[in-house]
RNA sequence: GUGGAUAUAGCUCAGUUGGUUAGAGUGCCAGAUUGUGGCUCUGGAUGUCGUGGGUUCGAGUCCCAUUAUCCACCCCA
């Protein structure tokens, strides 16, 4: 075969769609529970928002972006994350000026990062987030990482680590950096070279360097954790305190920092050991600064992205169920000319009606199609032929029990039979 | 971007120190008396052995390149 996929995509095939409409139905029950509303935006959008959205001195941006011009010859990028669309869609349809907060979702949202694929790594993967603008009390930090464990939990996904920390606000952490950077400074030499130049544009990201001898040091540097003005303060108590009211254990790790740059005060991973190397399958925080960065309001924001074939992978390796799939109530077996259009006419009126046939499009034998029926895991099976067509009856065969049941050859009269079995 | 492993039927894989027509299991299709599944039996189809080059009388097997996959680093969901 020539024509492959490519590289870091993944087909979802007929046989495992079901485990994503699975996730996607409890999903829209957590969120309607918790009162998200939908919002779907586009694919791409102008390599400028995530420029000025998602941080120019990020990996993400740096290196990882899908960007080409359009025959205009302006230049797009598909979206890298989700929240710079919503953010962008938020602020371009006034949303603004509506109540606050408005709360939103979105899933199956396709997300394009040029990575070197691995296990729970894709170049397309797809995610499920959540988005909620202009409230600022640390209840709906809260709230949304609740939604995210609410969800885990309606799926069985157990043995997960919440870890939360906070990075500060504008108020606090050009201090912060200051003070940090002052201690890189004076360590520089043994920072890897990346670091170094982390140490200029972001000194915060260096604690996240997993290089041994940036961690070794890093590991003495103040925490930005020890360093919040007491505004932040407040609200990393206030978070704690809500989700301990939620019913939810959680790790403080002061050294989560995001690779997202319009990050602020909370932040947030949730971790398992069954998404490969990666671990998180779910990660967010705060973003207070990112409308007024995208040219709004000062206006606060609060979000999180769950990787969908991670969180797959996740239940796959803990084994939990993700659902049925299909399977038709009844297949229709036809002989002969007359009653394969018969069988056909039949087979329509019932799908009017909501019960799922089938019916051979093969043109097999009457063995093979009851072969096929089966492999289908059909629940019930009937012949028509002439005898049918002639008697007006019809014997019902129950797959499981191989028991029949006598009813009349109408659509009718069938659905009203299958009820009964 | 870096490193390691791998690449043979739809799928999982075997293929001996290079030697003639490339195999198994599974799946698929058909049959085992007339129009009835699951079990069993019989038969059948399918591979440019990832791609391109090289070494050789001869390459699925050795060498080089390339692409893809898997895994890990980096980073992230």
């Amino acid at each position: 075969m020539d024509y492959r996929a490519p590289k870091g995509t993944k087909d979802v095939l007929p046989a495992e769609s079901h485990k994503w409409q699975y996730i996607e139905r409890e999903a829209r029950a957590v969120t309607k529970a918790f009162g998200y509303k939908e919002i779907r935006t586009p694919v791409f959008e102008h390599t400028e928002l995530f420029l000025r959205g998602v941080g120019d001195t990020t990996d993400i941006v740096q290196k990882e972006m899908y960007t080409f011009e359009d025959k205009k010859g302006r230049s797009i990028t598909l979206k890298p994350e989700g929240t710079a669309g919503v953010a962008r869609a938020f602020l371009e349809s006034g949303l603004v000026s509506a109540p606050q907060p408005i709360k939103m979702y979105y899933l199956n949202c396709p997300v394009f990062r040029y990575e070197q694929p691995q296990s729970g790594r894709l170049r397309e993967h797809h995610q499920f987030g959540i988005e909620a603008f202009g409230a600022k009390e640390p209840s709906v930090d809260a709230e949304i990482i609740a939604l995210a464990m609410a969800l885990f939990k309606r799926l069985g996904v157990t043995e997960l680590a919440l870890h939360i920390n906070s990075i500060g606000c504008p108020e606090c952490r050009p201090a912060y950096n200051q003070k940090l950077r002052e201690y890189f400074e004076a360590q520089k030499a043994m920072l890897c070279p990346v670091c170094n130049d982390r140490l200029e544009k972001n000194p915060l990201r260096i604690l996240d360097c997993k290089e041994d001898r940036c961690q070794a040091i890093a590991k003495g540097a103040p925490l930005m954790l020890n360093n919040l003005c007491p505004e932040c303060e407040t609200h990393f108590d206030g978070l704690k305190e809500f989700l301990g009211a939620a019913g939810l254990n959680y790790e403080i790790d002061p050294f989560i920092v995001r690779g997202l740059d319009y990050y602020t005060k909370t932040v947030f991973e949730i971790v398992s050991q069954y998404a490969g190397a990666q671990g998180t399958v779910c990660g967010g925080g705060r973003y207070d600064g990112l409308l007024e960065q995208l040219g709004g309001p000062k206006m606060c924001g609060i979000g999180f992205g769950m990787g969908m074939e991670r969180l797959l992978m996740v239940m796959e390796g803990q084994g939990v169920s993700a659902g049925e799939g299909y399977s038709p109530d009844l297949f229709l077996i036809a002989v002969g000319e007359n009653a394969k259009r018969r069988a056909f006419e039949i087979c329509m009126e019932l799908r009017e009606s909501g019960v799922s046939v089938e019916v051979d499009h093969c043109a097999r034998s009457v063995k093979a199609q009851m072969k096929f029926a089966d492999k289908l895991s059909a629940r019930h099976t009937a012949v028509i032929g002439d005898d049918e067509l002639a008697s007006g009856k019809l014997r019902i065969r129950d797959m499981k029990t191989g028991e029949h049941s006598e009813c009349g050859l109408s659509s009718d009269e069938i659905a009203n039979a299958l009820l009964s079995t």
